[in-house]
DNA sequence: AAAAGAAATGAACGCCCGTTTAATTGCAAG
DNA sequence: CTTGCAATTAAACGGGCGTTCATTTCTTTT
């Protein structure tokens, strides 16, 4: 019978992933090696396929988990009211829930060029699906100013995720300040 | 007395800048080989230490062009006019500029992690000239509904630089179109 | 205590890396 | 036509790469 329970293994594929997660982050996939993994890990390179087939697909592993998080993560907060509110809860929550997987966005954005065709597909049909959230959002607020919607959605959705490459935690502004601004731009974007 | 004219030098050097740019981009820095980018070229590797003392020097003098013409480009172009003139102009500026570039746009902010710190310093210095340089205009637009302006201006410059990842000629926009949503839209966040 | 089998090791596989250097090529000046 | 030198080649350097696999270690169940 295999063990079930306080075996090692249960406890070193999480570790994996996370090294390879700020890894990848920190040097980029291509600058990172499965060795490096390993150590980091604590572990030699070739105990690392007992918990992922390859390199890849590890890669592919952490930005799919991050997009399914992303999407079910906000079915949960949406919580379906008026559709300014909507708005706003919106933005709130893509600012925080990025702040808070920095490595995983950066990852996410980052490293879409070493997917294979396959895995590139999967990913970019979720990113679609978040866009879409967004994008249903602002049309049901209908502000009058309001032009393109596909076009507004990708310019709101950038503006959003380029608080990642600037916010520092302790620095001149705190997150609840940072939410605040940008609720109240994405508002005057929209034209509501 | 030296070769001056017709040399193969002189081709050779800016050959060399163009396959990195066009590689380092698709591929990534960390996955482009030297040995690669002399096959572009049609030369073996070894021939491109005449023009790089290594590869990450072609990496930052790739960079640090790029920088220098955004900056004196815009200099250029800058009118020095009204100040709402001025933003419009910046906005139309920025996103022609950067979809004319788009390889050069996208290893400026991609292959940041990969510069030493001397080198990363440098272009961090033309990026802060460049924020400073919109911060100014919307300082002097002054909408009664700016806040912050430096957070503005960050979020304006996400926006637009986020054109990139989505524009691809012959597509349901054509750049004039996309031109004047964004200057509408940018007039919306800054409030005038 | 013994059996079972999962987890991890460590060595090996063939291959590619960035960079250096002596030798060669080929053009242009004299 | 010779000479000089810039441009390039070809080979070599030590080292790291992703991945595989026979073997060993370790933990749990019986």
């Amino acid at each position: 019978m295999a063990r079930t329970s306080g075996s090692s293994s249960q406890k070193t594929g999480p570790l994996v992933r996370a090294a390879a997660l700020r890894l990848f982050a920190q040097h980029g996939f291509a600058a990172v090696s499965m060795r490096q993994i390993a150590a980091e890990v604590g572990v030699q390179a070739g105990a690392l396929y007992r918990y992922t087939p390859d390199k890849q697909s590890l890669l592919f592993e952490l930005m799919q988990v991050h997009m399914e998080e992303l999407l079910t993560t906000w079915a949960e907060v949406d919580a379906g009211a008026e559709p300014l509110a909507r708005l706003d809860s919106f933005v709130r929550f893509h600012i925080l829930h990025h702040l808070d997987r920095a490595d995983a966005v950066f990852i996410s954005y980052m490293e879409l060029r070493n997917l294979t065709p396959e895995n590139f597909a999967q990913i970019e049909a979720m990113r679609a699906e978040y866009e879409r959230v967004l994008e249903d959002i602002l049309l049901a607020c209908g502000g009058e100013g309001l032009g393109d919607p596909k076009l507004t959605t990708l310019a709101v959705l950038a503006m959003l995720t380029g608080v990642n490459t600037w916010y520092r935690e302790g620095g001149r502004l705190d997150r609840e300040a940072v939410v605040q601004s940008y609720v109240a731009m994405v508002r005057r974007v929209v034209g509501v």
